[in-house]
DNA sequence: TTCATGGTTCGACCGTAGGCGAAGCATCGA
DNA sequence: TCGATGCTTCGCCTACGGTCGAACCATGAA
């Protein structure tokens, strides 16, 4: 039988706790070096070296050369998606990692997937989104006209976006709240916009993303819950 | 950093190549023995007995023990998608497995994907109930009313999926077609129905299923591709 | 009871892959 | 030009995990 593509090459090579982390650390969506990586997964400058050759060979993570420094990120969104997969996966066996700090509410709530939003917060972005039909999901993920029409009034360049290759929408199910949110390029533009309004910053030690009290209401009023 | 669940413990699991041979041929939803899954394997019975313990351990299969055999299936829809988000990275990335046989076509026109229709013909299902209308989704995939009386007039007992803890709608992504199918306990019941109906049936050799041309035209004519 | 079949346990073997220290190239700053 | 920093290559060690043969239980059939 054996049909289909190889799958354990490339779970084999996510298997390793080193690389794991490695890869973790990446769905913060920042360009690492490979000294930090190799802070994050606790093992020496040779060790890490050879584990990123590993990983850029197969197609898991992105090089990008600057100065004396190497940059890594992951290589896709479908990279990502794969994670977020192995990790709902884990956290419904019961393979919760024992430590649960007083991050893990933090990230439940709102974190960066990759590039986009993720947790609860993403979810309601996504389903508020959907419920008034800005977004539709035929087959596709795709903005309505009058979608383009709120994007664009939120302050979001849309044929900026368009212009790239990148897909403009995605779906993306995360691991905590095991609902649809929204990924793509949208979903990437929708978060740094945030950002930008000073709504939320990123926690530079954790995925978390950690929103001010009037970014928590000004969100509230963009994305309505759905009834 | 290393946020969120262990993906080590389960990517490792996955990654060695008996394991994932063993995975892949549960993917046909297909409950299999422990000498069968030696046999995909290509590995002796002491082996997948270790093997199986593992899986088993770490809530990736489940057993059931019958007369003096023991099968295995996949533990969840869960795993499922795992396993498939593994192959569309592994297709992506390139790491497709050398031999592309005769019926590598069926399958991507046709196969089972754990226990509902996937490929070509399952993205046409989805997407055709989709732009009907039938099917809806905001957040977590649902049938609309309409959906619900086109459902129980092809024949299928909603109430009795419905009774059921599984939910009934969910969202898969397969790794040919690289989009959104129907899965679920509703999936399940189309596919079972289909078989039913004569429509078509499983290649026992493979994961591909197998539309006969009666079948093919009636499959055309109750779920017309979106214009 | 006795045999056959499906599955597990044990022990031993072996290969591979991960790990590090030290040395070797690059690139930048002064 | 000289150091300092970032990363890679090399060589060696270690250990874990997959593999099988043989013997061992359990269940069902004759």
């Amino acid at each position: 039988m054996k049909d289909g593509p190889d799958i354990a090459r490339i779970a084999a090579l996510i298997g390793d706790p080193a690389r794991a982390n490695m890869l973790t650390a990446l769905m913060s969506g920042k360009a690492l070096t490979a000294t930090e990586l190799a802070a994050e997964a606790a093992v020496s400058a040779p060790t890490v070296s050879a584990h990123l050759a590993k990983l850029a060979g197969a197609g898991l993570v992105s090089v990008r050369k600057q100065g004396r420094h190497k940059y890594f990120t992951l290589a896709s969104g479908q990279v990502a998606h794969v994670l977020e997969a192995l990790m709902g996966l884990a956290a419904g066996t019961g393979q919760l990692r024992t430590r649960t700090g007083p991050r893990d509410g933090a990230l439940r709530r709102a974190r960066v997937c990759y590039n986009h939003l993720a947790g609860e917060m993403g979810v309601q972005l996504h389903d508020s989104l959907r419920a008034r039909d800005l977004l539709r999901a035929d087959g596709e993920m795709r903005l309505t006209e009058a979608g383009a029409a709120f994007v664009a009034a939120f302050g979001i360049d849309l044929s900026a976006l368009r212009a790239r290759r990148a897909p403009l929408c995605r779906e993306c199910l995360d691991w905590s709240a095991r609902r649809t949110h929204l990924a793509g390029s949208l979903g990437r533009a929708f978060l740094t916009r945030m950002e930008g309004l000073g709504w939320a910053r990123r926690d530079p030690d954790s995925r978390a993303i950690l929103f001010s009290p009037e970014g928590t209401r000004q969100f509230a009023r963009a994305f309505p819950s759905a009834a």
